[in-house]
DNA sequence: GCTTGACCTCAAGCTACCTTGAGGTTGCAC
DNA sequence: GTGCAACCTCAAGGTAGCTTGAGGTCAAGC
């Protein structure tokens, strides 16, 4: 809690190699907490550059903001993270990971399935299910193997 | 081409899943281009039924619109695509699939790896490289796994 | 011939995820 | 004590991928 442990908006973006305006957003969403100085300018834990990493690797997962908060809800607000606060929060990635290998390789397999019997009627083939997307509903960009 | 082999947009709609007003959007983005009955209606050919169950495959594969009419532009406009037509189009997606899955495995690795070794240090471990993303700029959504 | 439902266009709206701009303040260095 | 980069807020804009709404037409049945 050293006051040169903590950090402006600016250094915290050049070592994330996020934009200054993005970490600000995320604060917005409540993804991450800075402190503020009197000035009112936000100053940032060390520990939350590990925190926005997670939040970048999490993106390349697939996940969307809101589930990352639920993630990142995890870790104590407060105190600095531990090892173990965090190690809880990748083994659940892990998992996550786990499960889109499993429906990619099930779509791959499908899409043999397809070529090798020559029909390629993708949609008798069930490669896509019409009924597993009807009455999805929503709006807003679709993401990846949902 | 028999007259009678030409559906309305609604009957797509219900084959596919899709709304009608997405198939509209998909006309307006150039990856379907539907015949006008006198009347000003489209009448669809059976095929572009497949044609619209693969945009849903791709897009779970995370393509964007743009990449997924790159990829369709490859099907014969005009005739009907062909049995073979298709498998270029298949292949090219498995080859997608395959990238994908290796790509989550290196990550799963490196998520291992930090736990394994107990430093947990997101940027040192590379898990994310900040330098892959320095300067990717670009706006809008975020896909996984680029 | 008239009703009804499926179709048409065009503009605006919405979600997710940010960036850009205007207009103003802080804080460190000289 | 002053200059200037880095910070602040708030509102508006941008991209991707659609949906919704207003206002109107087409086609098949009764």
């Amino acid at each position: 809690m050293d006051k040169n442990d903590l950090l402006p908006i600016g250094e915290l973006a050049r070592r994330t190699g996020l934009a200054v305006s993005a970490i600000r957003f995320y604060e917005d969403k409540g993804l991450i907490a800075p402190y503020r100085t009197m000035g009112n300018q936000r100053r940032f834990l060390r520990s939350d550059i590990r925190r926005l990493s997670f939040i970048l690797i999490a993106q390349k997962l697939g996940l969307g903001l809101t589930e990352i908060e639920e993630e990142l809800s995890k870790l104590p607000r407060g105190r600095t993270p531990t090892q173990s606060d965090w190690q809880k929060i990748s083994r659940s990635m892990r998992g996550q990971i786990d499960k889109k290998i499993a429906l990619l390789s099930l779509t791959r397999r499908k899409l043999d399935e397809c070529i090798g019997c020559g029909c390629l009627s993708l949609t008798r083939c069930q490669l896509y299910n019409r009924d597993d997307r009807a009455g999805t509903g929503g709006t807003g960009p679709r993401f990846v193997l949902d």
